[in-house]
DNA sequence: CAGTATCCAATGTGATACTG
DNA sequence: CAGTATCACATTGGATACTG
């Protein structure tokens, strides 16, 4: 038993369970991604995505919000206006995920073939 | 939308989606975690994240070799004996994968604590 | 505009019995 | 030892109607 999974045994404090698999699920990471260029509006980030559903979008926001990678702003306007922007946590966060994601461009094609020879 | 979710339009060659969000599980990146020190076998690996069952393990596995993470070696003795071990690819992984590991080690309290909050 | 509520499908996870 | 098969449950994801 490692570092990591040692104290597991307790309440989960291991980060590659509690903070990582958190972040790694669908949409996350395109959200961060996204928000990592300028502060959006709730439908601009929807739009960017593209194909990503309001129900999951929420729920995303909710969550990086919860665990304090974002913030949500609610302007007093009619109609409504709530902006999303990276916390300097989001922001830190950024770092090691850009290096994740050019491994991921860089390897993708090796993978996909590794996948299709299976 | 951007470069990112831009060609998800067709066939998901979005690296996010088709890589990140596949080790993006709750036991990929401990088994390669647990890879990253030494070839091991199945129960081995199983011990050494101690709360993961068989099932987990062997799916785990199976995908972590499809998609050229790690190489599965069979010896042909009794009893059986089979090695799991980083490929290169897998090896190259964990240069960003360790970065993402200890950005979450550093700020996992700070991202327990905006739960708490919230 | 920015969500929430509801319902349903798909995937992920766990426990355990069984096999070569 | 190294798995697979089966069943059950939890979580995630998608579509869409509705609301302030």
């Amino acid at each position: 038993m490692n570092i990591l999974t040692q104290q597991a045994q307790f309440d989960h404090p291991c980060p590659i369970r509690n903070v990582l698999h958190r972040i790694g699920d669908q949409w996350s990471l395109l959200v961060l991604e996204t928000l990592s260029r300028k502060t959006l509006r709730f439908n601009e980030i929807g739009r960017e995505i593209n194909d990503i559903s309001k129900q999951m979008l929420s729920r995303t926001l909710k969550r990086l919000e919860q665990d304090g990678f974002i913030t949500r702003t609610v302007f007093a306007e009619v109609p409504p206006r709530v902006e999303y922007a990276l916390t300097d946590v989001g922001r830190s966060f950024l770092v090691p995920m850009q290096a994740l994601v050019q491994w991921a461009d860089a390897n993708h094609a090796t993978i996909c073939e590794s996948r299709r020879q299976y």
